[in-house]
DNA sequence: GCGTCTTGTCACTTGTCGGTGACTTTAAGC
DNA sequence: GCTTAAAGTCACCGACAAGTGACAAGACGC
């Protein structure tokens, strides 16, 4: 079936069966796949080729090798949430006390990321084998954190470096919680698999967040 | 080739002493060894054997397979952390507002971790691949929770759900930085590496708790 | 038409893994 | 002594991994 292009001396419609282009468009949709279904342990360039259907040779010629091809892969980028995205409605936001506006980011925040099984997987990864994939995102991240303290941190609150921390330390429970969630139903009781538990996480946040925004019961100038 | 000659049979000098305990005690050594120094990824059957110096047909005929060592290994135990163990001086602390008891759990429970790589490598391989070894700590770690939860909910707090999520938060929390710190150096700018850095974790979790346990600002009730 | 580069196919090497059959050597019971 | 069963050794298997060399065939410039 070799295409017997007749009368095809422009060729301008796409070539079907040579097409670099479309080749490696279809070694970056199985990394995605795979990540998605089986996680990183089972990615490798044997099983990329197979649910490409293309031959693994093609992987070395075009991306040299496994990490350049992660690093690609991550390159197309969309892994993490804007704050934009997180906020689209800030202006409003500011109007009401600060707490509303923590509280609103980290619920939109987990649920953002919840929706994101592909970030999660990422981010599992990162945990024991840290990559040219992982790395990416580290960088967004980090960036991302930086944006999320001057805004959210912009109304200079009295206690920065702890409320910082803590809020750094809340934000890695709950991606420890969706990484878990992966494999493991439960946390301690709370059903991370179900939506219910995280309602239930949402709702502590939304309970703890004034109580940590306060200064309630301490003596004052700390 | 294949010299079936039984000329010299030589070849081993050393008629290795004979000896089933011991040599389960070895592989079993050899296991420790590995999730210390390479974690669980570097954990097989034939690795365990060329660590322990011993033959890996012996590990089939002594455990079963992986999952029935594992299993075993599991049951020397100690990988978790009792509640006498951080709380020693539970009688006196119950002298002192609430707070400071759960800031001096929280804190200790850190450092305790901390200072069980094994366990957080455990852990760890939680995440990607639950297994017999990590099914084991996981019921332990139940138990605890539970234990947990009398121990410092005893004296009834009015908000018991919302403060169960909020503490279990945390705890996820510092176990994902416990666990990222073995392949990362920062967290959000936090050196979860040093010490430092988890005295900043230990302040702010100081900070963070008594806001937490107190009722600042809020409209009684709800 | 011709040659040439690129895309794609195939077969192969090398290495590691989990797992097993069959052997030899030791120690214990008689 | 002899028998026997356990402890330990060796060699092998099949599966699968990463990586490579050789080659067929489409696409393109001329």
């Amino acid at each position: 079936m070799s295409a017997s292009l007749s009368g095809s001396k422009k060729t301008k419609e796409a070539p079907r069966t040579r097409d670099r282009a479309a080749t490696e468009e279809k070694i970056l949709a199985a990394v995605e796949q795979i990540l998605a279904r089986d996680g990183f342990s089972a990615l490798g360039i044997n099983e990329i080729a197979r649910q490409a259907g293309v031959d693994k040779v093609l992987i070395y010629r075009y991306y040299g090798g496994l990490p350049e091809l992660l690093r690609a892969f991550g390159e197309r980028g969309n892994f993490w949430t804007s704050i934009e995205e997180l906020l689209p409605d800030i202006a409003a936001l500011r109007e009401q006390p600060i707490a509303e506006l923590l509280t609103a980011f980290l619920s939109r925040f987990i649920d953002a990321l919840r929706k994101r099984p592909l970030t999660i997987e990422i981010l599992a990864m990162e945990i024991d084998a840290p990559n040219a994939l992982s790395q990416v995102l580290d960088e967004v991240r980090e960036e991302w954190g930086r944006q999320v303290a001057k805004v959210l941190g912009g109304d200079t609150h009295p206690d920065t470096v702890e409320l910082n921390v803590s809020i750094n330390l809340i934000v890695a429970g709950a991606l420890h919680l969706m990484v878990r969630a992966r494999r493991t139903v439960a946390w301690s009781g709370i059903p991370i698999q179900q939506e219910q538990g995280w309602d239930a996480i949402k709702h502590g946040i939304a309970w703890l967040v004034p109580r940590m925004l306060s200064n309630g019961g301490m003596p004052h100038g700390k």
